[in-house]
DNA sequence: TTTTGTGAACTAGTTCACAGCT
DNA sequence: AGCTGTGAACTAGTTCACAAAA
């Protein structure tokens, strides 16, 4: 198992694309249901059409990061799970901690699909008094936003999640950036300057929702 | 106000990208700041200074829809913003219901930047007993899940946000476009078949954060 | 024979740089 | 003089198509 004899990883200055590594996400989401499903073995041609891929993107991608399949064969679905895994950095558990203990903050971080994917949900964070010392539904502590520093230290938090009002997301990233995290999913809308060191992403539901109603306003002229 | 003698909107066979439309909705939240701090005319070169972004880039997602410039000034905060909130259909209210009311559903159905932007939360869906009958803490009315058809058409609803387990998403998606809504934004994870004339939109949060942790893993190799 | 891994061709998206309008 | 709107140049991302491996 592991098999990786040539070990052609891309040297460090290549820049793998972030749509590529969005994808190897997918693909172990697909390899995890073909286990499931007692599948050992599958062509790259069969995991495009049955989860609506390109094939030739999956080889391309993979191929960032050695090479994985067997000629005639396919990949051995059991043995490229455990490489996407290291590849992502899921072979050891990730601590993550929530700042915001609104409703946003409360559902992300009892969200099963961190959990189910290997991620810790080790503390949340608020400001409000009627929230501090209490406990997410699901059980996470919260704590005082201004212990930040203190708790991610002493927790060893990889990744924050920020889920706070906009005028307070420039702050709290800020105090962040400064006890050491390296890597930020940023759910608060609007312009934030990015502290050196720190690797920012955001998902902006405004604009997700908006670029429905775009499609709604031009394409569909009805209603 | 809202000037655009050359109406030279592209035509319905050119693609937008949504690349283009999503920074449209970054520029427009730009603009509303703007107009809050009593800006009334602004060139390209300096709106992307003061959010980041790219001078050229504006103005070429802007040339898709009009001439909304004026050379030697810049735009119109005002007049700019109108266009825009026209282009992205925002000029009229858009009625959403969310489909699936545990913490996430919950969360999203009171997100207040939805209803910042104009967006009407009408109607949320569920299957548990305890639920149905309910109010989120915002006072949206929780409905039957099996009353989809029913109450999509009966409100309106012009756009759906899924946030059901990844096991009902298919089932529930389906409904939905039964019903003859044309949008639909989707939080659930893993792969769904796209019914003939929806437009589906997803955020998927196991990929971001585990787009993370593949910085972190590539990225940063100390810890 | 089957399927990978990959250069080459293609397509999409971004940035430059400047003519032309105000 | 200043700034837009836009072709041209460039950069990034995808898909094709096939030689080479099993």
């Amino acid at each position: 198992m592991l098999v990786n004899s040539k070990n052609k990883r891309k040297a460090a200055t290549e820049q793998v694309s972030e749509l590529t590594t969005g994808r190897l996400s997918v693909y172990l989401r697909c390899l995890n249901q073909l286990e499931a499903d007692g599948v050992e073995t599958i062509s790259s041609q069969t995991l495009a059409e049955r989860f609506h891929l390109n094939a030739a993107q999956i080889r391309k991608d993979l191929a960032y990061f050695g090479e994985f399949g067997v000629r005639g064969v396919g990949y051995y679905v059991k043995d490229l799970k455990l490489h996407l895994r290291q590849i992502l950095g899921l072979d050891r558990k990730l601590k993550v901690a929530v700042m915001g203990a609104g409703n946003l903050g409360m559902a992300l971080a009892d969200y099963p699909g961190f959990r189910r994917e290997g991620f810790e949900i080790v503390a949340m964070f608020d400001s409000a008094d009627g929230k501090i010392g209490e406990e997410s539904r699901g059980g996470v502590p919260i704590h005082d936003i201004r212990d930040i520093r203190k708790v991610l230290k002493k927790e060893r938090v990889d990744i924050v999640v920020l889920a706070v009002p906009a005028e307070a997301a420039q702050h709290v990233l800020d105090q962040v950036a400064g006890s050491g995290v390296k890597a930020v999913l940023n759910f608060s809308p609007g312009t934030l300057l990015v502290p050196e060191g720190i690797k920012l992403k955001s998902v902006d539901l405004t604009v997700s929702l908006e670029s429905l109603s775009f499609f709604l306003a031009q394409g569909d002229p009805t209603s």
